[in-house]
DNA sequence: TGACAAAGTGTTCAAAATACACTAACATAG
DNA sequence: CTATGTTAGTGTATTTTGAACACTTTGTCA
């Protein structure tokens, strides 16, 4: 099953950018290659763009098949075109980001990834092919985008309290923030419902429970709201 | 000469939104297409990318065969991946912006175009292909970045007035400005150059030139200066 | 020289951002 | 049961920034 054409063409793949957040870090999610070039290498999950799905698609299908992560919000980040970026051949590939929430996404390597793994943005290995560049985009990306819209929630789990958001900001901002102007400022941006239920298992004050509020969010959006941290 | 792959693989293009600003209007620059599909209907003007290019490059030299345009700022906007987006075959497209000035650059329909031309943004007519989407994406793009980021220089002649350069934000924001404020904060940041020059051949009062000063940006740049509108 | 046209120029008010520190609630250990 | 430790939760004063607003100056041209 071969294909001819009249000229040669580039290949074309997406790679993702998977950014998770736990107690200490922000996260990205990488395997390890199981297959040359830069095999045993750690690298951005991706692979080559079917005939039949969109890009977008092919980010989703690549990423589940690697590493099982599926439902996640995902966003073009950007297109590399080097010539020289694979080896191989010619390879241009379509990046795309997702926010995860890391404790409800549990990681299972699979087809050509030997294996993946989580690792801490300040400390990434040495990454396959120029992956590394693709990564430091899409945080400086994230960290612009963060910034003036509601994104950060995908990374915290659907309840969560007034801190853990703060401290989201915080390790994606890389700045601390004022906590009551904080508070003042996303408890003023009508955007959270505030819920009935607190912590449980805290050797301490226990925190009231928020969730994002989508519809507020649609509606906000509508009138042309800028959402600003 | 043919070539033959594995597997299919999607042809890949570059199309370019070219900007352009005069007395009335912030416009576009399309080609009209003189081959199928589409022969005789307006489009974006790009093309194929060559193997031995980068993305960046197979716009420029697109833009510059198709139009006669070249040396400009040239961003990547988006990748369009859609599965019908062309009719002949599979075809993922890198959209490029541009911004130029309109008087230094003449145009000069060539190759595969028939003709080219300016339009003004809000009266385009019905494009090829998805360019009315990649079009509209580009001004959505645009008025975001051109409000923290000098990027609107590149539309004026190298020397402006003060009222020239209000109005094309006025253009591009579709918003009026108010001129005093407009004028505190400009000169605040202290990005434009003073020149020793007036206007002239105007039957009023001529105002003051000024022209952007490339090294004064590049130094606050460095001090993580926010350009801001 | 008078009328026209755009250039150029400050101040006031309102809103938003920032800096800043203590008390309340709860859990746990002694 | 009480003292200690840990995080939650809360308000005000100051500074900075953004927005509104109108008249005088300079030059051209009839």
């Amino acid at each position: 099953m071969t294909v001819t054409y009249q000229y040669p063409r580039p290949n074309l793949a997406v790679d993702c950018v998977v950014f998770g957040l736990d107690e200490a870090d922000l996260k990205i999610l990488l395997i390890q290659r199981g297959l040359p070039p830069f095999e045993g290498k750690w690298a951005l999950p991706g692979g080559f763009v079917q005939m039949d799905e969109t890009l977008e698609e092919a980010a989703k299908r690549e990423l589940k098949e690697e590493t099982g992560i599926q439902d996640l919000y995902l966003e073009q980040l950007y297109t590399f075109g080097a010539i020289g970026r694979d080896p191989r051949e010619r390879v241009v590939s379509v990046a795309y980001y997702a926010l995860v929430n890391l404790r409800d996404h549990k990681l299972m390597a699979a087809t050509d990834a030997r294996d993946a793994a989580w690792f801490s943005t300040d400390d990434l290995p040495p990454l396959a092919f120029d992956h590394s560049e693709i990564a430091g985009i899409a945080l400086k990306r994230l960290k612009g985008k963060v910034v003036y819209e509601p994104i950060g929630f995908e990374l915290l789990p659907m309840k969560f309290t007034l801190t853990q958001l703060q401290q989201m900001y915080e390790k994606i901002l890389d700045r601390p923030i004022d906590k009551r102007n904080f508070r003042k400022k996303i408890l003023g941006m009508d955007l959270l419902q505030e819920l009935d239920e607190v912590q449980v298992d805290v050797s301490h004050r226990a925190a009231r429970l928020y969730k994002f509020d989508e519809k507020k969010y649609r509606k906000l959006r509508q009138r042309g709201f800028v959402f600003e941290i």
